[in-house]
DNA sequence: CTGAAAGCGCTAACAT
DNA sequence: ATGTTAGCGCTTTCAG
């Protein structure tokens, strides 16, 4: 309960009867330091129950091991599945994770200020926040690393870590018309880049294949603006045999209109998504979607922060990752799923 | 790219021809700097780009502004889903959120040296996260506060935020017994105290009505567990007419098993889930379900948190939140609501 | 109303 | 192998 500091490296160089700096070097395993004086230095420091100050270091280093994550206000369970898997990675990396973020309507350019005062050493943003021109120059200028995820960094002068969502929306239109549908539906997401990627990947496909699409409504990429979309598709005149939804919450939500349609899925209707979330695995569900490796992005994004610390100069780069489509049991399965342009991978039953 | 340094207080006090305190007042809106001074200095530091390093500031303050939140690596989407909430009020408040993590098997002393290390402002702890007296012990000792999230705070000297789960079990023991059910089966979490609490809150009440409880199955706090043990409850030779599952997720999975086993929710089976997670809302769940009112929970975390910056002694305090009951469609509802030592509250329809 | 100076806890040349 | 010395960028007495 008294409020006595906290033990610094020079008490604790006093206590030991040498200098600050060889306590700070012992404490960091620099090679000069004798290995007496860093056991001596090391336990004085434990019994005084010292630990160091890393807003002190950060200042000293000018480098502040804080990693940022840009998020948005969204319904989207894809931010908050995943960022469980950055932590962790994070944490691994001996940095900390700083949570940002962006409200609706608003753009990155609402949280630059937060980001810039604590100097972080990069930032990872994901599609949903709006990014700005001034937003990068001022990220730029106080170098600190950009990684945009899924969407492209050039016109930012950004890093990104992309899994190509066209590529994924076109393998999902060759995937449907290879399982026999012809009136394939799609729920469009907003104008979130990643969304709209999927959805020109998906017409493009359709079109190479000279299908139309037989209708287009859209969901918001919310639950609730899905579940209204399918239900008007499933209500027409005549229902198409197959829905694409721009991702896995949208997806759910046309599971379910069908299932309230009663339709059967997917003997009356294939629904396909797009995220590999996690309630997509449900039994009730088993969706057909397409997966992006995300402990394998997350740890690329890291990786091109880590790599930029200390180093301002080293010019942005860009990871790109193949679209893979996850098969369950939510749409018809095409015979010769090689002859695909995206690969496939089938998901073993639930339990 | 230039890698020029950021601008900094001296550099405007050198441009603006005035002392470096003079500066920092006139940031800090100090009374005692004329308006003309004022003005001038908050126009050249704009001009300058500058941005004031907070890495700088809580060195010399020695106060961070840094909001841990301690979460664990659970498949629980309640720490995910309102992660966005705390995000948004520790933003709004003026102050940053770093992320902990604690993996699974591990206890929060994994994390307390990273928290120290940031001398982080104080803590908020998710009840999935094991507490140790030599973590509370060496936060104390650094003045970092915490506040424990549904579970006593005593044991540890911290603050806490809690609705008393066992209330909460209590009153779905009632409300279940008042709906007429006989056979009603639980299906347990784990070790976490805020599982034990409805746990033994539901026992509690089911005693005092003189029911038996039908049946106690362990789900573990995930879908999966929950699966099996759902699937396991209702293909007995007597299966329960209700279920208590002790939180959301595993409520889902019970509703699924169901479904699954050809049952219908809540004609032949009723269910209750712990939480108010989303998914509970979607039309195929329409889940009754404990509610917790996860804004002013958070808000109030925070406020102990913001209360005691600077202010090491004064004592941990406890709010207490009143358990309450939302009414969808996955339990038959009982006639005389106002009878129940709960607060009920029906959730009008989806859309 | 503003300036001077010390200091927050640590690091990193530069010495020795 | 260790000590000296100067900062890192800001706040905060204490003076004036």
């Amino acid at each position: 309960m008294n409020v006595r500091r906290f033990p610094t490296t020079a008490e604790i160089s006093r206590e030991a009867g040498v200098n600050k700096s060889t306590v700070s070097r012992a404490l960091k395993a620099d090679p000069r330091i004798s290995e007496a004086t860093r056991k001596r230095i090391l336990e004085i420091a434990e019994s005084m129950g010292y630990a160091p100050n890393a807003i002190a270091q950060s200042l000293a280093t000018n480098n502040s091991n804080i990693v940022a994550f840009v998020g948005s206000e969204t319904q989207n369970y894809w931010y908050q599945e995943n960022i469980q898997t950055l932590a962790r990675q994070v944490t691994q990396a001996g940095r900390q994770l700083m949570l940002f973020q962006v409200m609706r309507g608003g753009t990155i350019d609402d949280v630059i200020p937060q980001m810039i005062q604590y100097r972080v050493a990069g930032c990872i943003v994901i599609p949903a926040v709006e990014m700005t021109d001034t937003a990068a120059e001022r990220l730029r200028q106080f170098g600190i690393s950009m990684v945009l995820l899924n969407r492209p960094g050039e016109a930012f002068g950004a890093s990104s870590v992309r899994q190509d969502q066209a590529e994924g929306g076109r393998g999902v239109a060759h995937f449907l018309v290879a399982g026999g549908h012809r009136r394939i539906a799609f729920i469009a997401g907003n104008m979130n880049p990643a969304a709209q990627d999927r959805e020109r990947g998906f017409l493009a496909g359709l079109k190479e294949i000279g299908v139309e699409p037989f209708a287009i409504d859209r969901g918001e990429f919310t639950f609730r603006g899905a579940y209204a979309a399918a239900t008007r598709l499933l209500q027409a005149e005549v229902r198409p045999d197959a829905i694409f939804a721009a991702n896995d919450m949208m997806a759910y939500a046309t599971i379910e209109a069908a299932r309230a349609a009663g339709l059967t899925v997917p003997d009356d209707l294939s629904v396909v998504g797009y995220d590999n979330g996690r309630v997509g695995a449900w039994p009730g569900f088993r969706l057909t979607t397409v997966a992006q490796p995300i402990e394998r992005m997350f740890g690329d994004a890291l990786g091109l922060i880590l790599d930029r610390q200390d180093k301002p100069d080293l010019p942005p780069d860009r990871v790109g990752i193949a679209a893979g489509l996850l098969i369950r049991d939510s749409a018809r399965v095409p015979e010769d799923l090689g002859a695909l342009p995206i690969d496939c991978r089938r998901d073993g039953p639930f339990g």
